[in-house]
DNA sequence: TCACTAATGCAAATGCGTTTGCATTTGCAT
DNA sequence: ATGCAAATGCAAACGCATTTGCATTAGTGA
């Protein structure tokens, strides 16, 4: 029988306003904000169980490792400020799929990761 | 001063024969085929000290992790099939990356994965 | 309210890629 | 051929994400 404790809780109402995949650092540090006594071990457990029940998934990101994010949003990239390190979900997908899987291949499924430097830290670098 | 051994030959030559990113126990194996007498410490030893030197780069692949590319090769991308596990290499780029950097933000970089099966794989399955 | 057990906290343990200390081997200049 | 420092082999150590054992806490049905 499964319960619900404020620390599961906390953790799905973090996913819930979180408009990027996290990690499961900052997972912590945003549970902590809504329930103090918040362990490691106790996220990882939850988001073994999320994973499972198939809310979230699980990406690991060539340049911060792995990362969990909801399954209730569509296809969509992501955007990696090497400057402030947030990551941007990208709505939709420039990629020609079709266009770059070799004769005879099949893909299933796809990644593409940008990297570069986002409006917010391009502003406060401008100057005048 | 840099001294020409065996094995650092054996590595050299394992990438120069390569058709695709290696992982450090990659190189090692092929590497034995060459001088076998090779250690996985002189493997990333030599690794380390060919990224330095700008031959090899270091990639982290989502589904298969760290991974080591020769940097005189064109722009590419890289289809893994979930069947072999091998990794090929796409010549070409069909991601349309200004239109997938929103507006203010400044991509310098990029990567694509593709998951599926290759070609190869899907012979061997499709019957006659 | 009470008992039962799921869930948590904590700390130790794991797995895996990678590094490092040190004794030994081996290029290479002399 | 000889000697010295670079490179290697080996095994132990690391870093980091993640898991686990166990005592304690706290939902929840009765």
């Amino acid at each position: 029988m499964t319960r619900k404790t404020c620390q599961r809780e906390a953790i799905r109402q973090v996913f819930a306003h979180a408009r990027g995949p996290l990690s499961a650092e900052d997972v912590l540090n945003l549970g902590r904000e809504r329930v103090e006594r918040l362990n490691l071990a106790t996220v990882y457990r939850n988001l073994r169980i999320m994973v499972a029940e198939g809310i979230l998934r699980r990406l690991n990101h060539p340049e911060l490792g792995p990362l969990y994010e909801r399954t209730d949003i569509s296809h969509h990239h992501h955007f990696h400020c090497r400057r402030c390190d947030r990551i941007y979900e990208l709505a939709g997908c420039a990629l020609d799929v079709s266009g770059s899987t070799p004769a005879g291949f099949r893909t299933d499924e796809h990644e593409v990761f940008l990297y570069g430097v986002c409006a917010a830290c391009s502003c406060e670098s401008a100057g005048s």
